[in-house]
DNA sequence: TCGTCATATGTTAGCGTTCACATCGCCTCG
DNA sequence: CGAGGCGATGTGAACGCTAACATATGACGA
């Protein structure tokens, strides 16, 4: 289109009379419908074909009163997780027949995430996928879903909402029952951001796995997700002697952790263990290697689109299990010295 | 939407039957036509309010001959630069007034990328932008642009072809020039995949570099982007004595250099100097901090979505200055101890 | 031989907008 | 005081498609 030569685009009209027949014959093949003779349907594809038609999905959306469309609403879209979320929805989403809307918002603000909703139901989607586990959200869910299908992202969904999640109090439990396992007794935690619910199931967790074992909570400190947050918690941590242990809510933070630690002179896993959460890609290659929490996000949004489609179909609303993260043993993590 | 009682939603008609004008008035309320008396705007606006009403994209789109959509087509959705990217780019479209279809291609081959275009072009986005950069969707470009203006997201554009990006070789110039100067004269690169633009524009920045300054080229390994490759390419650098520095073509290749040069019994920056590529937000936090170049992905969406709109606008080819990139000094290189 | 029915195709209307144009007051000015 | 003009609003058609119904064609049994 380097000079603007295009000339209105094809219609089921233009097809039709290149190929003889009525335009509701081409719609028919092109719906796939078996009602075409054989010949017929030849000549028309042949046509569309020839014509580069491409049929038009507002006109189709009018008279059907359908878009078609699925909205994704997920913030932190630089973040392995959120991304890879993203991804799958999309793909899962295409190959139901379902275009996807991906709809990131990159700060936490109430007011851009309603902008971003606003955008998403000016678009008529069907179903709007909540990706954004924060509890600023929890309000919106209630209104939006008078609207349009809502598919919570969420691992601690409020009753009678529809949701899909996966289980971050069971991995928390998972990362915290292996620190006891192996002899620790004083295992800090450097918790997400308030406000996340991920954060709190996970902070959560490790508090009632301490708790099963009757063991004391050991330090704990808020960071923002961030590895600089993970490195501020852990300088704090490196002066207090007596911890052994730390479990931190992400990835991120769990190797900002490390380098503080090692900056005060602490070996990992010698002196300290650290596990983190999410086992993003480059965990395994982290010095030393990241013991952490799997979660698998490609499952998670295939499960969604899933949810969503049958909430369009049948209204329902269908709360399908958490799925169930994994501990993946690296050597971040080492049994207690004195153990 | 728990139970499915959603009558149709109100149309033009219904605003108009209810503040008592024509339909066409609440079009030109909506369209904030001047031509509309204060007063007789405030019934419509109120009208409006009261049902709820929003405006069928869809029949607006049939009349108008317009989608008002923006496609970005973009890999590895779940890294940081990408994810960057398609927010940057989400984000410029919706204050530019333009929905943008966000299109993952999460596994690089060349038939899920066709379809993903083909899923644009259904969609009838008015210019698509590629932030593919990889050799096979160079021919692509060709085909696609006589159907839709397109926008390579590219630092390394063939002529003619309208492109943004960053300049993949001069941040590695940065990158090399760097330990040329503090003293280093074997230094290696770990290469991304063969036919990657940014992997090739990123080792022939690291090759003009030595050869400006008269030394010869260390080890070159390819890797694939993945920590994992970095970290085979790095235990192969470490059997290597002579070498006294690792370029890795990205932030992830760096760190998996680390790990295996560390398992080497050899330390960064002292025995050996680690520089990478992207300044993930991690890199400032890993042990040791990553010396890097930083990429502006913001920037970069938002000039690629402005260049698409003046595209659609007028259709010329524009093709701005590329990005600089900028080096960030941190701990992992060291001046060379013989020099 | 004719009605009957199934199968293949055509015809018409309408989805909710915008565009082009028509209309209706009312003000201005000669 | 009437022509002309302008500002505010209305009317009708069209965008490209699908749904509902209408029609044509041929096979078949009575």
């Amino acid at each position: 289109m380097v000079n603007g030569e295009s000339k209105n685009a094809p219609s089921m009209a233009d097809v039709a009379a290149l190929a003889g027949v009525s335009h509701q014959t081409v719609s028919r093949v092109v719906n796939g419908s078996d009602a075409v003779r054989g010949d017929t349907r030849d000549r028309v594809l042949a046509a569309i074909d020839e014509l580069g038609y491409r049929r038009n999905k507002s006109a189709r959306a009018l008279v059907t009163r359908k878009s078609g469309r699925l909205g994704l609403l997920y913030t932190q879209p630089h973040l392995y997780g959120p991304g890879t979320l993203a991804a799958s929805v999309h793909q899962a989403g295409q190959r139901a027949g379902y275009d996807i809307i991906l709809s990131p918002v990159p700060h936490m603000e109430a007011s851009s995430a309603e902008r971003a909703i606003e955008a998403l139901l000016d678009d008529a989607v069907e179903a709007v996928l909540l990706g954004v586990s924060h509890q600023s959200f929890e309000d919106l869910v209630a209104q939006l879903a008078e609207t349009v299908e809502v598919v919570m992202i969420h691992s601690d969904p409020p009753a009678g909402v529809r949701s899909v999640g996966i289980d971050q109090h069971a991995g928390a439990v998972l990362a915290t029952q292996y620190l006891l396992d192996i002899g620790h007794r004083n295992i800090a935690h450097v918790a997400g951001p308030v406000g996340w619910i991920d954060a709190r199931q996970r902070r959560e967790g490790w508090l009632a796995a301490l708790r099963d074992s009757d063991v004391q909570p050991g330090p704990e400190i808020f960071g923002d997700w961030s590895s600089k947050s993970g490195y501020e918690a852990g300088a704090e941590l490196a002066r207090d002697p007596s911890v052994t242990a730390v479990f931190a809510a992400n990835d991120s933070m769990a190797l900002g952790v490390i380098r503080a630690l090692h900056e005060a002179g602490l070996r990992v896993p010698q002196d300290v263990s650290v596990v983190g959460f999410d086992d993003v890609p480059d965990a395994a290659y982290l010095w030393p290697p990241l013991t952490t929490v799997r979660q698998d996000f490609a499952s998670l949004g295939e499960l969604a689109v899933e949810v969503a489609i049958t909430a369009i179909a049948d209204g329902t609303v269908e709360v399908p299990p958490l799925l169930a993260p994994e501990l993946v043993v690296r050597s971040s993590a080492a049994p207690h010295p004195r153990a």
